[in-house]
RNA sequence: GCGGCCAUGGCGAAGUGGUUAACGCACCGGAUUGUGGCUCCGGCAUCCGUGGGUUCGAUUCCCACUGGUCGCCCCA
């Protein structure tokens, strides 16, 4: 055993594909059902991108990037995200000169360096959507219906949606002054990580676990009494939407994304059994963003999601996908001549849309009934010497033990009329 | 970047300072000639993550490293 997998990555086996697909298309039929269209960028972008778009005072960017020179020289970073990608991509392309709103949607890897555990991974699977061009609040409820949506037919239930706002560019500058200077004079009794916060992210404090934090934020000066007129009438609005679609919400006023370019709704979407994560969805709205990235003033909003902690919550809530579909079909081939002819109705099977297998391990009958069992088959076909001769093949239902003599020139025609399609 | 726990065959999992490292599952072969799922029999780790050290002797003791896992930070 020389070679083993990256640290932070995993490989995804048959048997686990299977849920993977079921997350995917289940997201992209309800992206559908709301008229999202799927846009795929490069895992690789220019590092400022990532740098400008999502903020140089981030731990993503400061810590977790995987940034590399490639031979002309250019820095160029595997994607820690998705918006940054699909904002570059909408400036550069000018999709606003399409109908706005113009909703996206993605699926891919992203990539972080950090500490793997439960729900951490430094390549993780993101699936993530951006609406570009309304600040309408009905918008935002409708992203959040969606993901909500997406949650729900997956099987998962007994989520947990916060929601906050954090405020424009003319309101959260105003809070996190007067934030700092509040908490500037216990700068002292604060742990040792908040007290690095109150430099670059001090809204983050009022999010801390540390009991004595808490204490000393709890009559800190909150966002919500901060918020201008604007934002205010936003959050309002969207909670009325959210309200009349019959969406359960809590609000929380310390629910601060880590991401800088977030404004107005911040939102997440809590589950059970991600180890000691929790949450299993983020998004906000980022009404400066694109302006950042260098096109006109468009707001937009979005969230995204990763696979890895759907499965797990998937997992701790013992979801059963159902056996996996056996084979229509299994040939057992006796003989050098009957497995040349067993190799032509091989391929006539999965031709007539037939799902069909046969032995290559030059197995003995036995064996190769073995795996035919194995392959949950609903018939065999058999055929050696005597069958040759005959031009029949014996057709064996696995299920009944039952089996007849067919010719050559039937075969299809009568398989085809007895599979039991499933 | 920091901390806890762990590291035996494909998987799960016993075990001991000293000749042949339990067992279960899976897999392969057999139980008379070309027929599965049950049963029975047999096979399947010259080796116990890597590198050092202690020792007459280590898979079992110590150290380092690597990896896994869980947690902190942060985040999907």
């Amino acid at each position: 055993m020389k070679f083993r997998i990256p640290r932070g990555t995993a490989d995804v086996l048959p048997k686990e594909s299977r849920i993977w697909d079921f997350i995917e298309q289940t997201a992209k039929n309800v992206f559908k059902r709301y008229n999202y269209k799927e846009i795929r960028t490069p895992i690789f972008e220019h590092t400022e991108l990532f740098q400008r778009g999502v903020g140089e005072t981030t731990d993503i960017v400061e810590k977790e990037m995987y940034t590399f020179k490639d031979k002309g020289d250019r820095s160029l970073t595997l994607r820690p995200e998705g918006t940054a990608s699909v904002v570059r991509s909408f400036v550069e392309n000018k999709l606003y000169a399409d109908p706005d709103p113009v909703k996206l949607y993605y699926i891919g890897p992203m990539f972080r360096y950090e500490r793997p555990q439960s729900g951490r991974m430094r390549q993780f699977t993101q699936i993530g959507v951006e609406a570009l061009g309304s600040n309408d609040p009905r918008i935002d409820a409708e992203v959040i219906s969606m993901a909500l949506r997406q949650f729900e037919e997956m099987g998962l239930d007994n989520l947990r949606l916060e929601i906050n706002s954090v405020g424009c560019s003319s309101c959260r500058p105003v809070h996190r002054e007067k934030l700092v200077t509040y908490l500037h004079d216990v700068k002292e009794q604060l742990c040792k990580d908040c007290q690095s916060r109150l430099e670059r992210n001090p809204l983050r404090i009022l999010d801390c676990k540390n009991e004595t934090c808490k204490s000393l934020t709890k009559e800190a000066p909150t966002i919500e009494q901060h918020l201008c007129d604007d934002c205010r009438t936003h959050y309002e609005d969207l909670k009325g939407h959210l309200d009349s679609m019959g969406i359960s919400y809590i609000e929380n006023p310390r629910l601060v994304r880590g991401l800088d370019y977030y404004t107005q709704t911040a939102f997440e979407i809590m589950a059970e059994g991600i180890g000691a994560i929790g949450t299993i969805c983020g998004g906000g709205r980022y009404n400066g963003l694109v302006g950042e990235i260098g096109g006109n003033d468009v707001p937009g909003i979005g969230y995204a999601f990763s696979i890895e902690r759907i499965v797990l919550a998937l997992k701790a809530k013992g979801i059963d996908l159902g056996l996996e579909q056996g084979l229509d079909v299994y040939l057992i081939a006796l003989g050098q001549e009957a497995k040349t002819v067993a190799t032509k109705i091989l391929d006539n099977l999965r031709k007539n849309k037939l799902s069909a297998d046969m032995d290559y391990l030059d197995r003995k009958m036995k064996a190769q009934m073995k795996a035919a069992d194995r392959s949950d088959a609903q018939y065999v076909i058999i055929i050696g010497e005597d069958e040759i001769a005959k031009q029949k093949v014996i057709l064996r239902n696995m299920e009944t033990g039952d089996q007849k003599e067919v010719s050559f020139d039937d075969l299809i025609e009568t398989i085809s009329s007895q599979i039991i399609k499933r």
